[in-house]
DNA sequence: CGGTGTCATGACATCGGTGTCATGAAGAGA
DNA sequence: TCTCTTCATGACACCGATGTCATGACACCG
């Protein structure tokens, strides 16, 4: 590869003066510049961000930490889009301000990451960027002392900067739509209580509730969470039955997310439940992939991912340049509610149209 | 951050001694060494990786470009998982070979690439992997003359090394499993004919049916191609109708992808037709956030995304180390057929059988 | 005891750029 | 015509590592 004397020798001028035409932050006569710029072309010369880093001490470089990348034998839920929709957004704030990104992958296991600290800490990147698969509190402490870090999809108790969704206030809009419709009895079939997630949601979905008067039914929610297993779909079964066991049975279901949304489709279906002229159904994340593609299409809450990373990278980008100071507290992201034909007003009961559990167990 | 200068002036001795107790290649007295350490831990010192590169003229990075991150605007069809995929099984081999890999994104937009590819020269990447979103010809010559590199998913007229899927074998292994199940009628909903990938499966699947000494029937195949727009669902819903026209019914109906897959499956039941018992169905892709959450679960033909990642960077590596030559052809990486629950043997079909189109024009 | 080989270590140059300062030429003003 | 600026350019040092070669200490051997 040619270097900038190469360049120099061609031309027939000083280094110094290829570098003022690269950089142009001093006057070059417009004949040298000319003769230089045609000695780089002949060249086809292309500085050395290495010999520039090392001078200047700026690598331009923002690290990102994923698991995205190799998730691909953990379940199929966690199978690395949201970090993907993240790093996308992330990708587009960083690159408006002429720095790369180097993205490293934890292929899942959280005992390499003070690795790839290392090897961000080798590049002298500016700024770090850790991107969890799901909004969780975060359980190591991220290496690197010194430089500036931002968690996405997670926090930590340490007061690192941090970008997180609301869930909470997107299950509140969620289920308003729903109560808008006219929904009374609204049943929620929700993801493992253990996830952040699923405790933010469920608030929002009871405040939701209480402002439109209604009581809140501890059996009209039931977690019905998808790992992947074998047995998932029997989880679902048995989740549903106790649905329609209730009293008054619900005109519509809250599911988890849009995948849970999309098995049960299958499993009401073949219980004869139409949807969504028996039982309307809502996912969560707009997942296009799901969303659009499931018939009827889904109505959901839209999970900002994209828009997160996006904050994440501004937030990154501002604590570098000290334009702000750290955000003591996690910066929460709202995303939309998509309507879409799964929620329509509910058909009025009556006794001939009592939802029947036709092969209750069997599956 | 520390300098190789620091960290010998705090242990007391030269910055060539520190550089020998980092990289082991000549011997260092075990006193020495500990108080190298030591210094180097106080410091929390990291070599920086520009000097060393710098110095060795070698770089340790691996470009990749990819529209992955970035592709979010585009149809959900396209999402980026398959890239995700790819670059997952890239990353893996990648990393084994102590390199470090630099993910750009082109943003849908082809006409960034020469800039990402120069942003690589200045890296001075050793190699440039360029991953395609779907198995197509590459319309563009990549610049970065001299930089070693592999197509992915794509392939081009000028003998770039590449590997790509063998959509022809997958077909037709697909179709097999279909026949060896006792299926004789055989529908194919395909994905655009324009597509590559279409071209090279429908002569799998005319190869299987040959084999079976079955005639060809061209209007059990029909073209059905989800492009997210709205109107996919009707376009389904009539390549289904001209199918089920035909004399003979089919029993088993193969479709592009999974998620158009997952479509049928939606207005299957809408029209009162069971899946697995009234026709079985099959995908193709494996993806397994569709292929294992459908209910029934979905047979389908795995495309080996995470294996041609792998294989291509392997290719790569192999280039650089000059252990191959590059390969005048592409490579072509077959996948599994997986066996789920959405393909079983016909039933014997009799006038009360025969699927009535229900709702024929209705959506 | 002196010569020789081995071992541990350091001095110095170098990689490819850029910051600092110096220098020579041209133009302006007296 | 002579000095003073301004402008274009170059010489040189430096960033943080490592390769080359030199050197001093020590053990070994005849």
């Amino acid at each position: 590869m040619a270097t900038i004397y190469d360049v120099a020798k061609r031309a027939g001028v000083s280094p110094k003066t290829v570098s003022r035409v690269l950089n142009g932050d001093a006057p070059v006569s417009p004949k040298t510049k000319e003769a230089v710029q045609k000695a780089m072309d002949a060249l086809g010369y292309v500085p050395s961000h290495a010999a520039r880093s090392i001078k200047s001490n700026k690598s331009g470089l923002i690290g990102l930490i994923t698991g995205a990348i190799s998730s691909a034998d953990e379940a199929a839920s966690h199978a690395g889009l949201p970090e993907l929709f993240i790093v996308q957004g992330v990708q587009a704030i960083i690159e408006r301000s002429r720095k790369t990104l180097l993205i490293s992958d934890t292929g899942g296991r959280l005992d390499r990451v003070p690795d790839l600290v290392r090897t961000f800490q080798e590049h002298r990147v500016e700024g770090i960027l850790y991107v969890a698969d799901h909004h969780k509190p975060l359980d190591l402490t991220l290496p690197g002392q010194g430089i500036p870090k931002v968690l996405v999809n997670c926090f930590d108790d340490q007061g690192t900067p941090a970008v997180i969704p609301d869930d909470e206030g997107g299950q509140y809009a969620l289920t308003k739509a729903v109560l808008a419709e006219g929904h009374r009895r609204v049943a929620y079939l929700t993801l493992a209580p253990t996830q952040e997630a699923t405790k933010l949601r469920l608030k929002g979905y009871r405040r939701a509730l209480d402002e439109a008067g209604i009581a809140f039914d501890a059996d009209l929610v039931q977690a019905a969470d998808l790992f992947g297993s074998s047995g998932e779909h029997q989880l679902i079964w048995d989740a549903l039955d106790k649905i329609f066991r209730a009293d008054i049975q619900p005109t519509a279901i809250c599911c988890g997310n849009d995948r849970l949304a999309m098995a049960v489709y299958g499993i009401l279906r073949r219980r004869g439940i139409s949807v969504p002229e028996d039982v309307s159904i809502v996912g969560y994340d707009d997942h296009r992939l799901i969303s659009e593609t499931l018939y009827p299409a889904l109505t959901t809450a839209e999970l900002p991912y994209s828009a997160m990373g996006a904050r994440a990278a501004q937030t990154l980008l501002d604590l570098l340049s000290d334009e702000a100071e750290a955000p003591k507290t996690p910066i929460r992201v709202s995303g939309q509610i998509i309507n879409r034909a799964s929620l329509i007003a509910p058909r009025v009961r009556n006794k001939d149209n009592i939802i029947n559990l036709k092969g209750r167990t069997e599956i």
